[in-house]
DNA sequence: CTTCAATTGTCATCCGATTGTCATTTCTTA
DNA sequence: TAAGAAATGACAATCGGATGACAATTGAAG
């Protein structure tokens, strides 16, 4: 409620394009104020977002503008969000669908996913919450050509190359090292045992000491943390692990 | 003591493992043709895939692999697929379970149901249709998203991340904070006795007279409550143990 | 043989889980 | 209703384990 009082009314353009845009989100919900605020929390995110009010024009955004995700409220003008659900998942582009409820309208969740949803959020949803499982869907659909540029902080990482910059400093980093850093950009925020670390970045047939993952974490730290005794982005985690954050 | 993140990698011989899996496939089928027509067809789909050849080992694989979905051969050395069938039904992990059975065996369909299947694909099957039927299952099945996320009144809570927020404000709590608020998201409504909570959250007996269960909920209760003397969620059953609510 | 990376070993430090104590609340029984 | 007993809340202090840091050793590649 307060949120919106410094946002721009931008009404003729229905996009909002940030500098270096991580894609489009379609968002199909006719209520103004759920526009402005979900508008806000992609944008924010890095994510371009395209806004229809009603199934109509959602259907006609979700082919101009190729949405990497959508968010479908099911209650719409127009054509049903049930239907358009299903339509998309029929144009069969793997878009993921993350649906918009409230919890009465939900007679069985069962049925909500086979509509071909890939998630729901209940109303009254947290901004957070939406956010977090767009980027799931959008990451568990993603295709095995990924990016091979990472950046964050001051540090650029490029996995094809295998070389790494901190404030445009080249550094060399081995194989390992940087095997464990691709796989924490892969899974970013997310807290990690040494024991998972272990069985994925390392493989099934080795079994060193849990020592040896922090002796790499560390070397990580030392040469791209500007402070590698605060580190910013390979934080641990006590008693769990560690986790990489931007 | 660590936290048991209990991931058994040893059995490397039954498994094809991809590189970004979407979860363990495990075949029970003793036809080694069939084996190896299945296991590609789910490793190629992202799948990592256990194969067991015969019920006990099946069984074996359930537990220790935590699939999520069974394929499941009627016809088998040792326990009978259906007794199988049942067994992982009781074991009630909601992991659904795919029949492969001759028509000839198919009597009542109904009947196969009962037993707690989820689905079956009579041979002989396509590969595709199998793999559209437990997907479709798997997707059926799949707990309110990952179920990595939980809300209750104000606070929101990310199990994959470890952080929480009340009222959108970031809290940060402990391994074992988590460990034991996450306990109490799985028994929503339930009475649980310290001495349950001993066994299941610290792994181990404890003497009564240990107020270690007593401080940890204080500790969460401070955290996430909004008036901890007042709890509203981390109830005190007096001389039983306490209870979650939403 | 040389070199560099990866693992293991060791010790100091730090965090938080546990314990102990005492105040407060709740239940029981007279 | 009041009083005593039991259970729980609250807080402080201690203790143990987890992690950071670095050195030594092993292993692999050229």
């Amino acid at each position: 409620m307060a949120m919106d009082t410094d946002l721009m009314e931008d009404e003729a353009e229905f996009k909002t394009v940030p500098s270096a845009s991580l894609g489009t989100i379609l968002v199909i919900e006719d209520d103004p104020r759920m526009q402005k605020v979900l508008r806000r929390s992609f944008a924010s995110e890095h994510y371009t977002v395209a806004v229809a009010g009603d199934g109509q024009t959602g259907l006609e955004l979700f082919r101009t503008e190729r949405p990497v995700a959508v968010i479908l409220d099911l209650i719409l003008p127009g054509i049903s969000g049930r239907d358009l659900c299903q339509t998309f998942k029929n144009l069969s582009s793997g878009t993921p669908v993350i649906v918009l409820s409230a919890i009465s309208e939900v007679v069985d969740k069962v049925l909500l996913l086979e509509l071909g949803a890939d998630d729901y959020v209940t109303k009254p949803y947290s901004p957070r919450e939406l956010m977090a499982r767009v980027q799931a869907a959008i990451r568990r659909q993603r295709k095995p050509a990924d990016s091979t540029f990472f950046r964050f902080g001051n540090c650029e990482i490029d996995f094809k190359s295998m070389t790494a910059r901190t404030d445009g400093i080249p550094v060399v980093l081995t194989a390992h090292e940087f095997k464990l850093l691709k796989f924490f950009t892969e899974n970013v925020d997310r807290v990690l045992t040494r024991e998972l670390l272990l069985n994925e970045v390392w493989g099934y047939n080795a079994y060193p000491t849990t020592r040896t993952v922090d002796n790499q974490i560390l070397k990580l730290r030392q040469k791209l943390e500007p402070d590698p005794a605060n580190p910013k982005h390979l934080l641990t985690i006590y008693g769990a692990g560690y986790k990489f954050v931007l």
